[in-house]
DNA sequence: TTGTATGCGTTATCAT
DNA sequence: ATGATAACGCATACAA
């Protein structure tokens, strides 16, 4: 009978399908930017694992702006998709209670919901950076530079404040604020204008938030005429493709992107197989490789 | 009464309006690589033009597979999408006829199908070759190597070709044939592992297919022993936002990534009102950006 | 103009 | 087991 079908080529509709039973077979991924290879990973990953549960993924980008991602959510909401993978805005982000509301299963990338529990896959946050620090303190760095992202609302920057400040007070004594610069955005440009703050503290290494912004960074050295790793040591967190590029070469943290969505995608899976499990939180490793923009501090 | 049914919160379901009106107002765009931020822009421009025409656009990524594509292609059409946007594997993929037949509107990307026709958008292909052609020869150099991508099925390498051979025979008087190195893929290693046989003819400037392989390329010279542009000039074809990073600096040909995907959409509406209109082209340009890759042949 | 019945292609239910 | 039937939520054609 089923193959029956496949012989004559038919197959069901899933307009009628979705209408009919309620659920369309697709599962949303909601991201801040299609262009950042990033997510084309996580989104590969996802897809392979939804594939074998004959589930298609839905991508969206919203390109940063919250509005679009309210926009989105809405319509995934309407399609009746069979869950959601959102990366929030941040762990206030008022589109997770009101997804949660609505009954969809839900993972959250990244950060978790300050008062809403959900599924979420992260990444280590502490590990990765206390493990950059160590090993530019190994070399000899003392005064150790590093941008945090967002606000304080941002949960991860937090954290990542915290585990910082610890780090250099167990290690040297005390840990210098005016090391620590905070910035808005996460881009090329926002590195190069943060070069002269970065500066203003004098260090001997700088760890930027992700490998996009220390590229921005490196080139604002270089206009001021210091080089990379000879001047300065420069280590990346939450790397991408781009890290391990001739010509880019930086010491990096680095992602399982691809894990990432194939964590989330099984935990949709799982809640969409039992809606009232309890909420289950992936945390992936995310070692650091060493690379050419980090060097010994010359005696 | 529109605005009284946005104010209770409702709006149509997806599933019966499709199963109704026998069409989805989603649009397919089938990519051969998600992580790749070329298609990325693609989609983005694409999708800016479906919203506003109230559709969605669904994306998918076979990673180069044919079988996977044919699967991605069966899946659309089931999901009855208003239209599809497809970069095939060459121009005689066996998939367009058959979206063809299906009666799907149908937009092709770079390539066109040898024997059917359809809408289709593409890159200026003979001109910014020429431009960087004549952009290397000013600089004085006369023996340019060049990479093909894929076989003699290929129309896009055979046009490249044909413009090089005559580029070269009207400015040089002739063209040697062992400058043109045929490759089969597109990637870093690829260029890493081409090294050896452009090196082979000796070429003072070397024009790659695109600007990961040249990339590559470059990395292969290091290894070598030799530097760009001090001992050799490096051009990319179809660049991507990589050439312009810095500490990566590629003279290239820049393609309008998000363009595409804005005509290509654009194509689909079209015809999705007129279904008898006649085919399209659009050719896009793809202007020669000179960065620090290239330099002037010593006397 | 406003209202009402029918069918789109499934699945689920109920009767056989 | 096997088969007929209703309902999912909309658009449409036709009646009032």
């Amino acid at each position: 009978m089923r193959d029956a079908a496949e012989r004559l080529g038919y197959s069901a509709s899933p307009a009628a399908r979705a209408l009919r039973m309620r659920r369309s077979w697709w599962v949303g991924l909601i991201i801040p930017d299609i262009a950042n290879p990033m997510f084309g990973e996580i989104a590969r990953g996802a897809a392979e694992v939804l594939e074998e549960a004959g589930c298609h993924l839905l991508v969206s980008s919203h390109d940063a702006r919250p509005e679009r991602q309210a926009g989105q959510i809405r319509n995934m909401l309407r399609q009746r998709v069979d869950g959601v993978i959102l990366q929030p805005f941040s762990s206030t982000d008022e589109d997770v209670p009101r997804l949660v509301q609505a009954g969809v299963p839900l993972v959250l990338l990244a950060r978790r919901h300050r008062t809403q529990p959900t599924d979420h896959v992260t990444m280590e946050l502490r590990a990765p950076l206390l493990e950059g620090l160590a090993h530019l303190a190994d070399l000899g760095h003392r005064r150790i530079a590093i941008t945090l992202m967002g606000g304080r609302t941002s949960t991860s920057a937090e954290e990542r404040f915290e585990t910082y400040c610890r780090f250099m007070r167990e290690r040297f004594g005390a840990a210098d604020k005016s090391l620590i610069v905070r910035l808005e955005r996460t881009e090329l440009v926002s590195g190069r204008e943060a070069v002269p703050v970065l500066l203003a503290a004098s260090p001997t290494a700088i760890v930027a938030s992700n490998d996009l912004l220390a590229l921005g960074i490196r080139d604002g050295l270089r206009d001021a005429g210091l080089l990379v790793p000879r001047d300065l040591s420069l280590l990346a967190l939450d790397d991408t493709f781009l890290s391990a590029l001739p010509g880019i070469e930086l010491t990096s943290s680095t992602l399982p992107k691809r894990q990432i969505g194939v964590e989330a995608a099984r935990l949709i899976l799982a809640r969409v197989a039992a809606p009232r499990r309890p909420c289950e939180t992936v945390v992936l490793p995310a070692p650091l490789v060493v690379r050419g923009s980090t060097e010994a501090l010359p005696a």
